[in-house]
DNA sequence: TCTGGGGTCCTAGGACCC
DNA sequence: TCTGGGGTCCTAGGACCC
């Protein structure tokens, strides 16, 4: 048996968690740049803020309904995180972290423990330990564990959890959940399975399996399994090094500016190089790319992108940087207002696994030792405070973020103030 | 003024090898 | 009418997730 536990409204329970006056009313939280909403608290949804409507649109019925809004604050919403997922761990004795709200508990242990005892359990712990609502959802399968979490919440508001205990109880769910709510059915296979008269997940549960398999290749056949009741999607208990890494960001405001370009992209490489010595990893190509504002339909639109191959895979700050703004040279061509660039680290390997490239003449352990060193200071005095001087420290061309809330449990200088 | 950022997996097709 | 038969690796593009 899986346990899929969500938080619920996860980075706007974490605002109101510093703010308790805000319960019972309407909170959104935007995206990075104040562009649009990600996240809305049950109030927020009651009045028909969608999820992803832009900012600039909603200014309005913010103001009628006196929504509070506030700026993204990954710090927080991090940290917040860590806590939760240490309070789930005391339960099982494996959990898989999927997202930054999001936990499977590996149930199968438990013996004969009473799972919907075990679900109310942990949601009272949570609440009590960290002040953040969740839900939890049981089922025999990851694909139904995540259904049965999301049917908790739909039907179940007040008790917010859901256990699939048995085939009834499994094909009830399946019965009120609509195709285009299944996880792994996306738009496209959404209008797919809609054209082929499938509507809920028991019409899909019961489709031919062959069908599935050709028309969704391996991911039908898998999804049908798990429908089905039959486990096909592996635990993941230890997080895979990442594949590839990407840092980039949207500009405050548009911009042709190589001179801040250069800064962005050299700040962007060396938040790429910082998540990369994390995870013990080296890449082997760097690829740079800038988009113009492709919602600006009377602008010139350019979109350029380009892959350097490194000489010798690294995770060094200033080669990086050095690629990064190789590769900006390259692509960069006046007459254009960006709006958004990033860099790209590819063909991630683990470190001790690079061959050396006979011509190079870098001292790597002298600049390992000076990335490390450098990591080490930016732990303690909080990131970037030890920089290339290419970065700068200005940071022109920072993105928006108007109402930004403290980061109440990371920084001592933020910490909540209490007036008795 | 103003529309997020970061990932994964799968497949097809091309380049290349023996 | 006809063009070998296997392989591997890489990339681009499409689908999905939070």
């Amino acid at each position: 048996m899986y346990a899929l536990v969500d938080c619920n409204n996860f980075y706007a329970s974490c605002e109101r968690l510093f703010q308790p006056k805000l319960r019972g009313r309407p909170v959104v939280v935007l995206s990075n740049n104040d562009g649009c909403v990600i996240a809305r608290s049950d109030e927020a949804k009651a009045i028909g803020i969608a999820m992803g409507t832009p900012a600039h649109l909603s200014h309005e019925m913010f103001r009628e309904h006196d929504v509070r809004v506030f700026s993204s604050n990954y710090t927080l919403y991090g940290d917040i995180s860590d806590r939760v997922m240490q309070t789930l761990a005391s339960f099982v004795p494996q959990l898989e972290l999927y997202s930054i709200d999001e936990a499977f508990l590996d149930c199968s242990e438990l013996g004969l423990m009473d799972l919907s005892k075990l679900s109310l359990d942990i949601r009272r712990t949570v609440m009590q330990n960290i002040g953040i609502p969740v839900s939890v959802g049981v089922a025999p399968t990851k694909t139904l564990a995540k259904m049965a979490n999301r049917y908790a919440k739909k039907k179940y508001k007040s008790l917010g959890v859901f256990y699939a205990a048995n085939n009834d109880l499994v094909n009830q769910m399946l019965s009120e959940t609509n195709v285009e709510d299944i996880w792994g059915i996306g738009r496209q296979y959404t209008k797919l399975l809609q054209g082929h008269g499938f509507k809920t997940a028991l019409d899909l549960s019961r489709a031919p399996e062959e069908w599935m398999r050709t028309s969704m290749t391996v991911v039908g056949q898998r999804l049908w399994n798990e429908l089905n009741g039959i486990p096909s999607i592996e635990w993941e208990f230890e997080a895979a090094p990442k594949k590839n890494i990407c840092t980039s960001r949207s500009f405050g405001k548009l911009t042709g500016d190589k001179e801040l370009l250069r800064e962005a992209v050299s700040n962007y490489a060396a938040r790429c190089a910082v998540k990369l010595r994390k995870q013990h990893s080296v890449c082997r190509s760097v690829n740079i790319f800038l988009n113009t504002n492709p919602h600006k339909t009377d602008h010139r639109q350019y979109m350029p992108s380009v892959t350097i191959e490194c000489e010798t895979p690294t995770s060094d700050t200033g080669e990086l940087i050095a690629y990064a703004l190789k590769g900006l040279d390259f692509v960069y061509q006046k007459g254009y207002l960006f709006m958004k660039c990033g860099v790209i680290v590819n063909g991630l390997i683990h470190e001790d696994a690079v061959q050396q490239n006979m011509f190079d003449s870098r001292d790597r352990e002298k600049h390992k030792k000076a990335a490390n060193a450098m990591d080490k200071i930016n732990r303690c005095l909080g990131k970037d405070a030890v920089r290339m001087a290419v970065q700068r420290f200005d940071n022109r061309y920072k993105l928006r973020a108007d109402h930004l809330s403290k980061r109440y449990t990371t920084n001592i200088n933020e910490i909540l103030r209490v007036k008795i």
